[in-house]
DNA sequence: GCCGTATGCTTTACCGGTTAAGTACCGGCA
DNA sequence: TGCCGGTACTTAACCGGTAAAGCATACGGC
């Protein structure tokens, strides 16, 4: 594979007959420049093809123009059939594009990796990190913090320590509480909920939005937890039904979870929402085509995303005024609710 | 926010009380260093909490250690509710990870950022850049390779002058011949198609595949065109149905659609596969879901990533014997066929 | 007519590493 | 003892940009 040569600042200099400094201001957009001196100097760039070396442009701007999005979950997890993950990158990619920044995607699932990400901002390798979803406390993002690094989060961080970084959420108590309201104003009593793993803050959230509605109807609930995917969905609908088999509502904390509970309701030979009612959260594009549609809380994932990246851009420019945001979420009702 | 000082190989050396360049060898693992400096120089970077710095390192070494992996789509299509790029995506990581190289996502569905995406690769960002799925005679891939620039792509690439550039694809018309036999094998004669977008390899070759079969078993086809979309698939279905409405087969060209024409199907009173047999192109998990679960030809899609970024390490080693793959494909028997 | 001051370019000193060339030191051998 | 060669370090020259400081030249004001 041969590496033609690329041109250096140096070269275009010669060419259009002026010093390195002049092309680089000419190169970078710089007012003081007579007319003519910049057109010889484009001129050069262009028939030389010249692009300047990011490399050494980093080593004395001290910026790269990269962002990296830690998604802290084995590459295995992160691109399953959650369409979480996707979205937050989709949101990401496209205000970080708008901005002219490279994203720079991480995986970090195992510890090792969890190392690597952190050599790998203190390399100097990306101007800030975003995390996408955190489980239990991670010091990640407050240690990187300390050093200088803008970090940014989506979902309210768990450590304490953490509250200088800003974050991205979504208004989870309200959501659910919404949710669970509309399944007491359709009548139904003995509502059950499937949680999201209990080390991750939307998890917890949502958990502690079902029990503090419920409790406001002065009504008792049923747990059972998950991890967010289709087949634990599955699992923890059989155990809500088989130690409640009179339940006649679920609240599933993620639309995945729920399509899974959807498919053991009606493995178990009851109608859905005739017999069980069925509410999800996240409102994936394919929620619309289960059967029945489910009701779910939409969360605008894509537009954390696009937050999260916006949040970023004003740190790295070091703006005033970058404040953690919650974004609001709403209630889709179809047919399983 | 403050930027503490990152200490340098000078601030090591001189704790050490060594040169840098001393130093500098210790770091990268050199042979010829006493024991007891080496050990002076590991505490003194222990101490330090030194990191290099990526962008000195890149100047004078030239490679950045890092692989950009382009989605030439917008950033809303590649994660839409389409799981191939999130499993491209996937395989990619992983294998880029454990060769301990950074993966940098870019989406390129604009003109503009396809220039964007050129001038990235050429200041050097990036020691190589691998295409996800490319759309018509994409002269980008061609044209970074000529440059010098490690290239890999996914799917046979479309035009001649690229035929340098190794690529990584699967055994479409293998594939397809074996959807299209099965369904023979189960009696069907009125075999239609829902064929992929044409200016996309994968589009064309199962489309061909699908042709070839069916002309050699004597039997004519019947076209429909979709774009990869669920939506599309029930579109295309409709068509399919209206203009044959004894139809007893249909070959989807890829999962989601397959999903689009399953409901379609369902909505014209038919049943699945009584009346029209389907069988989609994928394997996505879900499909194991659907009512009924759907037939599909299984591409190893997370492998091809893997598969790619397997390549691309090769040829920015420069090791010999780095060409194409074509990975077999597997027919998956469910409900629906 | 001279000086102060813009204006616009060049000179030069970095940024933080890597690596070729240079040097000090030590042991082996005639 | 003196010379040679190898080992292990230091010195110094880059890599390709940016930006502060320096230096002409032109121009307005008194």
């Amino acid at each position: 594979m041969m590496t033609r040569e690329r041109p250096t600042l140096e070269a275009v200099a010669r060419r259009a007959g002026v010093s390195r400094a002049t092309v680089s201001r000419v190169v970078n957009g710089s007012t003081t420049v007579a007319v003519a001196i910049r057109a010889a100097v484009n001129q050069a760039v262009e028939e030389l093809g010249y692009v300047p070396n990011q490399a050494a442009r980093s080593l004395v701007t001290q910026r790269t123009e990269s962002i990296a999005l830690i998604l802290p979950e084995t590459a295995n997890r992160v691109f399953s059939d959650d369409l979480f993950f996707p979205a937050i990158i989709r949101g990401v990619g496209m205000e970080l594009e708008s901005a002219d920044k490279q994203l720079v995607l991480m995986m970090a699932g195992s510890a090792a990796s969890h190392d690597r990400v952190e050599r790998y901002a203190m390399a100097g390798h990306v101007d800030g990190v975003m995390f996408a979803s955190m489980h239990g406390a991670d010091p990640l993002p407050g240690s990187l913090a300390r050093m200088g690094i803008p970090v940014v989060c989506s979902g309210r961080p768990m450590t304490a320590t953490d509250s200088d970084v800003p974050y991205v959420d979504v208004d989870q108590f309200g959501g659910v509480a919404a949710a669970v309201r509309h399944l007491l104003a359709m009548g139904r009593r003995r509502i059950a909920t499937i949680a999201g793993p209990q080390d991750m803050v939307a998890g917890i959230d949502r958990l502690a939005g079902y029990q503090a509605a419920l409790q406001e109807a002065g009504l008792a609930g049923h747990v059972a937890v998950g991890d967010f995917t289709r087949d634990s969905g599955v699992r923890a609908m059989q155990t809500l039904l088989s130690e409640d088999p009179s339940l006649d509502a679920v609240f599933v904390a993620s639309d995945l979870m729920a399509h899974g509970a959807l498919s053991a309701v009606k493995a178990s030979g009851r109608g859905v929402p005739s017999d069980v009612a069925v509410i999800g959260f996240d409102d994936f594009e394919i929620s619309q085509y289960s059967d029945p549609p489910l009701t779910t809380v939409r969360q605008p994932i894509v537009d954390m995303g696009r937050t999260m990246a916006r949040l970023m851009i004003g740190l790295v420019n070091s703006s005033p005024g970058v404040h953690s945001v919650v974004l609001p979420v709403e209630l889709v009702v179809r047919g399983s609710a």
